[in-house]
DNA sequence: TCAACAGATTAGAATGATTTTAATGTATGT
DNA sequence: ACATACATTAAAATCATTCTAATCTGTTGA
């Protein structure tokens, strides 16, 4: 069976063969030129309805689980019930609405780069997140 | 009943009466000169190994809940299965240690102020956050 | 002082996201 | 086409957190 090479190589290099659960997985997550923020019931959602086929929690959270460990998607911390998750690899940083539980998008050149002096001696920086709170102004 | 005054103000500013298993939920999370972070799970058993008496876990959620919506203990935002509280309320940021799971305080003098640019009608900013996440140099 | 009651405690049940299981199905190299 | 390793799935298990509802206690005002 062949797929759109696009998607079957970043399945590949995931360490997962294409198949076609993954593949509309693939098309939700990498189709679109806006990049989102979703939850997995949100994705099961979206595949929900777009699909002709079906995809088990199971497949979905291995699946996801796959690509944020290449680096495909990127998981933001939030406290939450849930994890959310970032088609928006870049690097960037974040607003939490609290009001809605949404995500938004802070561009890295409205932050100034964040610098931190202090070292953890045996240990170096994998990531630096930013996450600012919101909340309605009144 | 009478308790130590520094814990009964806390509780009651928090909207709880003093209970002797608040004031030894207050014991252990505020006693120390040092500042710690804890999950809900380090703080039971800090609690039984120290305690006479026993706190349902109930009590404990609900107690740390109004610490941490009073500002008296502060939510740190990871993604972990648990959640993680800091006693170190002032302005602060961390490292997190991904080999140890371990919250590392890093001071606001080590990390310049983060100004972000971008605004969002109708939003105000509640806090910052910055989370670096740390693992073994090799 | 003390009864009345609002609020607190507790064990255990419920919830809900995530992970695991294990039976069945499929992609892939030969 | 076959063998095999990997994938899918429904359902169960796990586990942090929240809820329930029965019982208890701090507080207050008569
Ligand atoms: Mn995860
Ligand atoms: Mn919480
Ligand atoms: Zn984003
Ligand atoms: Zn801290």
């Amino acid at each position: 069976m062949t797929y759109d090479p696009k998607y079957e190589n970043k399945l590949r290099e995931s360490g997962l063969r294409p198949t076609k659960q993954r593949i509309k997985i693939c098309e939700v997550l990498f189709n679109s030129t806006e990049t989102f923020h979703f939850t997995i019931k949100d994705l099961v959602k979206i595949i929900e309805n777009q699909a002709n086929i079906k995809v088990s929690l199971a497949t979905v959270y291995n699946t996801v689980h796959a690509f944020n460990k290449k680096g495909y998607l990127k998981e933001i911390p939030i406290n939450s019930s849930q994890s959310y998750y970032d088609t928006n690899i870049s690097h960037h940083h974040h607003f939490f609405d609290e009001d809605e539980n949404k995500l938004i998008d802070i561009d890295q050149n409205d932050v100034d780069e964040v610098m931190i002096k202090k070292t953890i001696p045996g240990k170096k920086i994998k990531s630096i997140e930013v996450i600012a709170k919101i909340v309605t102004d009144n």
